[in-house]
DNA sequence: TGATAATATTTGGCATACTAAATATATAAA
DNA sequence: TTTATATATTTAGTATGCCAAATATTATCA
């Protein structure tokens, strides 16, 4: 999936990960980096160095609380919420071709199965 | 699973993707990075990369071709050798936990559902 | 108030993983 | 035999992702 769905961010000029983090702030700007990385599950290093190349390549800004020095909140520019339309394309297509050739029914209980492992695994 | 086995594997000195590696010579040595690859499905400059690193740790070997002086062969030395079991162990112990609260039915069509996507995606 | 603890982010260092380009060796073709 | 092509590995550069330690800011408690 991963190295399937890296080929097709290229053309958008991204790395594999980077619409995950997008993707969070589609559904609402102005997050914190704490809260970005309990989303993606990931460290808080990981978040900074992902930003860093996001700010670089202007998808992304920051701006530092008023009330709290610590904090940091991420907003979209314009280039980041343009990009939104294709990556959901991109996603469909990848899901269709991940999902071909198994009907409802599996799609289902393949569904409940990775539940289950989720909860199995996470602490 | 990834994250997961990381922390497992720290206990052993390994970093998470090197077990792969070495499950591979430990089914037979003398391997070629080339083989590796194919296997590991990853590019020849990772397995480099990898090789490198576990060769720092004594845990392989590599020695040239005589016939072809392009190629390198890949071998265990006692110590990566050594480290099977408690690596198969932690495996098993991984798969326990994944697949916990699921039913030999579910396991079988989950493996088939898998095998699906792995065709779907695959070149 | 002033020292201490908690929280949020950053930095440095390392590993997997990729691409693109370089290097070395072997094979094929003129 | 020399040139061109193919194959195997390496190097350089970049990104995600981790851990551990550093830094900055806020909150707490004596």
């Amino acid at each position: 999936m991963r190295r399937n769905f890296a080929i097709a961010l290229r053309s958008l000029n991204l790395h594999v990960g980077q619409e995950h983090l997008l993707c969070r702030l589609w559904s609402g700007d102005g997050v914190t980096q704490q809260q970005l990385c309990e989303h993606l599950k990931c460290e808080a290093s990981t978040v900074t160095n992902m930003l860093k190349t996001l700010e670089k390549n202007k998808l992304v800004y920051r701006i530092r609380d008023d009330n709290d020095g610590r904090i940091s909140r991420v907003f979209l520019t314009e280039k980041g919420r343009e990009i939104k339309e294709p990556i959901e394309k991109m996603w469909r297509a990848q899901q269709d071709k991940l999902l071909n050739g198994i009907v409802t029914e599996e799609r289902l209980l393949l569904r409940r199965i990775l539940k289950q492992m989720e909860k199995n695994l996470l602490p």
